[in-house]
DNA sequence: TTGACATATTCCTATATGGGAATCTATTGT
DNA sequence: ACAATAGATTCCCATATAGGAATATGTCAA
């Protein structure tokens, strides 16, 4: 099997930085294709296809304006993403501790002086 | 150009639906490769590979115990990507405040009973 | 209708992917 | 030293990409 769809779901559209760029771009409002291109220095074909990936994951909106199209950004497609990332929340908290912790006992070390390699053991939830 | 690198960064290595399951499986703490074999049900040699993606880009740390490897998700390195999304926060709140207020337009119309189409003008930002 | 403008699509190509199967490497125990 | 075990790597392949260039579609204005 090949890498999944850039349309397949929301995680692989917008891994592409200038996704992001445009996501960004088009979340304070509806914006034209044309600003778009002028904006974040793009070729109109590729912002074009770009738009489309958004478009079919649902990431942005779109609206005929006259001879132009308007987009903007449905914030509300990238809550998902939000919500998984947010799920790591408690675990780089827990990280910061430990880093802060493990800085404290070295230089608790340093002072008193007691090197000693401490023998590490395998994460309890092992066989 | 052909799409960036799955190892070019924390976006596209998290763009692939079983490395993220690998994610939340190591997150808890320190696993085994053949633990996320039994536990995700992939094969070996996928799960390794799945594994080298997420080191190269920092998602895991690994450290070897004897003749296993035990693999622990490295929360910090999601951070970056829970903070791109919440930058979207507030805009995906205004939108819950626009549905429900034409919810409430819409209820309040069908009261007093007049339809009338409401012509729409392009965003403010708008050359 | 015709022309001008705003977007979209198509064609081309180099590149990378993820799965499956087979094999290699490293480490341990005897 | 050797067998066994845990992981990693390699080879093969179908598939999809993103950019560039050229072209097509659609809409307004005169």
């Amino acid at each position: 099997m090949a890498r999944a769809s850039t349309t397949s779901d929301a995680f692989n559209a917008v891994a592409e930085p200038r996704r992001r760029a445009i996501l960004v771009y088009l979340a304070a409002g509806e914006q034209t294709v044309g600003a778009i291109v002028a904006a974040l220095e793009m070729e109109q074909p590729s912002v074009s296809k770009h738009l489309r990936v958004l478009h079919k994951v649902g990431l942005v909106r779109m609206r005929r304006c006259g001879r132009q199209k308007l987009y903007e950004t449905n914030a509300a497609a990238i809550r998902p993403l939000h919500e998984w990332t947010a799920y790591f929340e408690r675990y780089w908290q827990h990280q910061l501790l430990r880093v802060k912790e493990r800085a404290e006992a070295k230089a608790a070390a340093s002072r008193s002086g007691s090197p000693g390699s401490h023998k590490i053991t395998p994460g309890e939830r092992n066989p």
